[in-house]
DNA sequence: GTAACGATCCTC
DNA sequence: AGGATCGTTACA
């Protein structure tokens, strides 16, 4: 697939909670994985918002998995859970500000697990630049018509308050 | 060194 | 409802 317009680091540079929603719509061009399509449109997302949100992995601070959180804008944090799922997340907001964006689904695939395994992302990924990378961008491709918002999945040990922000973006139609 | 625990998914 | 499965983390 053929590079478009790439979207640059202004775009990435802004506030977690800005950007998630921002996503929906937007697709991921992968390049170099030959076994599947390489565009991929966002249709879910989630944010993890600095150390006091207890249910970000920087809330224990900064440590060597959760150092790419605290990178610029654009900068992908793949880490593996349970064992055996990769999650593809992009930092998002300034240097130092520990804050991502969990892709949670694209068209065609929900789940992160899922999504990750058919765009072939694991650890090789992690620290890539949307913004400079000639392996992987975002572009943009659909123009959401409504989306709606939910409290996160999977974080019952962050606690009510922040198992309860309705930080989760879901496409209800483009 | 050792142990506990997941930002999940699949199959009962 | 439970098992798979392993990198990261904290603590001794």
């Amino acid at each position: 697939m053929k590079e478009r317009t790439r979207i640059n680091r202004d775009f990435f540079d802004r506030d977690v909670l800005d950007v998630a929603p921002d996503l929906l719509g937007k697709r991921i061009v992968i390049t170099g994985n030959v076994s599947n399509p390489s565009g991929y449109t966002i249709t879910e997302t989630e944010a993890y918002r600095g150390e006091d949100d207890l249910a970000c992995h920087a809330s224990k601070g900064r440590t060597g998995r959760t150092a790419t959180m605290y990178r610029h804008g654009g900068v992908l944090y793949v880490y593996l859970v349970y064992g055996m799922h990769w999650m593809l997340n992009i930092v998002t907001g300034s240097p130092g500000e520990p804050q991502a964006v969990l892709i949670r689904g694209v068209e065609g695939i929900s789940g992160p697990g899922r999504l990750t395994r058919a765009m072939e992302i694991d650890k090789k990924h992690n620290g890539l630049d949307l913004c400079t990378s000639p392996l992987i961008w975002l572009e943009d491709c659909k123009t959401v018509k409504t989306f709606q918002t939910t409290p996160r999945i999977g974080i019952d040990y962050a606690g009510p308050v922040w198992k309860s922000k309705p930080w989760r973006f879901v496409v209800v139609d483009f």
